[in-house]
DNA sequence: CTGAAAGCGCTTACAG
DNA sequence: CTGAAAGCGCTTACAG
């Protein structure tokens, strides 16, 4: 800024004024400060900006998730990022994996870049920083979960039904041996998915077998052997149920291996690439991972425009797109 | 930072110093200075703590890129992140959508956060900033492109080699009548792919035919309907290179309602997900996606740490993965 | 071992 | 219409 005005001939002051679009500049000296500008390619640095700046306007909220690399949760940035754009504000997010530790570190590092508001995928309980970030008044909307927080914003898939409605499925299409496949129960939606599929079980009158439940949190690859696995076991199932999106290609491509895929009845949580185009097609249950992100960075910018009301839960509805795996009957294959 | 110097009673020099673990101050004004960090929830400005820092350790490097929520950006931008990680800076990521308008303003607003360094997947010709940015010193990384810039570094697929590759693979299954979908044009990665295939039918005596060349940025399902479209049409080809990942995906799917992906052979650019679980399976020239983005952010982080050599390539080779699809004769068909 | 001063690059009042 | 002063939250020299 100094070399800009020094170039420009005017006080640095006046270049603020200019740089900012304040009027009540002479034409004379905004060109002469504008051409100063793109000649020593000059950009004001908005950190020190805003540093004396009080209305602030945001320029950069967090965004803290569990793996970027998941379809799953770079639509949602994405959804997070559309909304941000209309706002010109940028969006700094990192991956956890799903650990407490890595999830703290993130939370501090945007907390100590003073980010103007968070939307955060929790990997466990609330984390101590995001707690005090709350009290301190930093708007934070949470996804894909049921924080043990009063009064927050929420945006989520209702896991539950999700689950209660995959599971009836099968159950109507006359299986009684349902295997449960899903991701770590540190988080809320596993837990909620897994409580959907048992509920349902002990409605129908069905026991519930702890053989027949496999979580964890691992890689599409990992669960392709841990299904196959599975299935060169002794009395395998007649349906499987796959609570998200790795565990569902890592079934899929292990009972196409195996010849099973239409022998097994499946449906999974979260849809997948190439879901209609296997043979049978995936029956899913569905979420959409963009909306997602949008409802949640709406929220968040009403926030930050003043918003104050009490914390506003949205959670989304879904049902089982039935494209044939779904519908498979166990009379079929005996 | 003043609320807890008057907390702890100490100047607020002296928690300046405990923060950042400065030796020389005695260890009961450090328990005292902790305890009402903790207290207040105290959080070091880094914007603030950057300003005036000159031996400025990197805390946030900038990510330009086309669209986060596909697959092969999302997991580019993986990569970046783990490296990152090691070094605890954050990324600040964007997408363009191939708009130079906006590439410019995301670039812009990068800038002006005064990011350590940047790593960009260019939607077209050098940006003007980007170039200012690089005379000032920097770093920057480009990926998937060849600028037309003097000594940068770079980390790319080959993507001519792969697309030769590609095509000569569906030529020595006895096709002549071969169609390319591929991405927009503005993108170097889809015009080093359209000249690989080019080339490759003129060494083989083929004439070019522009009408079975479709090109453009699309969604899948846009895709989808457009690779459908062309197979009804009046002599549809025997075989496709499907030269991006969004474009295989929605030919598979196209071929699939039309009965057809056991007939039209197909090699697409870039793995996708399932692309093993189809009948048949498609055949593919991989990109590792995430091992580029490690690789584009380790010598983002070598020239961070003072390397001024010069400019690196590193282009990737690849070649067919055959899972089927891409083994199909034109005999199988007539 | 601790603190008062100056400065990072800007903006916000306040003068001329 | 333009500028000199003070301050944002911190760090870097320099004193005590």
């Amino acid at each position: 800024m100094r070399d800009v005005a020094a170039e420009a001939g005017v006080s640095f002051k006046t270049v603020s004024r200019v740089v900012n679009g304040e009027s009540g500049v002479s034409t004379a000296l905004v060109e002469r400060v504008e051409a100063a500008v793109t000649n020593l390619g000059y950009r004001p640095d908005q950190r020190a900006r805003l540093l004396r700046r009080s209305s602030s306007v945001p320029t950069t909220i967090g965004f803290v998730l569990v793996d970027v690399a998941n379809d799953f949760f770079s639509s949602l940035l994405r959804g997070i990022e559309e909304v941000a754009m209309t706002r010109e504000c940028l969006v700094l997010a990192g991956s956890t994996d799903g650990s407490a530790e890595r999830e703290r570190q993130l939370v501090d590092a945007l907390v100590e870049r003073r980010v103007a508001g968070l939307v955060v995928v929790p990997s466990g309980p609330p984390n101590p920083t995001l707690v005090s970030e709350i009290k301190r008044g930093t708007p934070i909307v949470f996804v894909d979960t049921e924080p043990e927080l009063d009064d927050v914003d929420l945006v989520r898939s209702d896991h539950y039904a999700g689950a209660v409605d995959a599971t009836r499925h099968l159950l109507h299409h006359g299986h009684t041996e349902i295997a449960y496949f899903g991701d770590d129960l540190t988080f809320f939606s596993a837990r909620r998915r897994l409580d959907g599929f048992r509920q349902t079980l002990a409605e129908a009158g069905l026991p519930f077998t702890a053989d027949r439940v496999i979580t964890g949190s691992h890689s599409t690859d990992d669960w392709t052997e841990i299904v196959a696995h599975h299935f060169t076991g002794p009395s395998p199932p007649t349906a499987i149920f796959t609570a998200q999106n790795y565990v569902t290609l890592g079934a899929v491509r292990a009972l196409h291996r195996l010849g099973l895929r239409s022998d097994v009845a499946h449906v999974g949580f979260d849809d997948v690439d190439l879901g209609d185009a296997v043979t049978p097609g995936v029956s899913v249950v569905p979420q959409d991972p963009r909306d997602l992100g949008r409802r949640a960075a709406r929220q968040l910018f009403k926030r930050l425009d003043g918003d104050d009301g009490p914390g506003v839960h949205q959670v989304i509805e879904s049902t089982v797109i039935e494209r044939g795996s779904g519908e498979i009957r166990p009379a079929e294959i005996i």
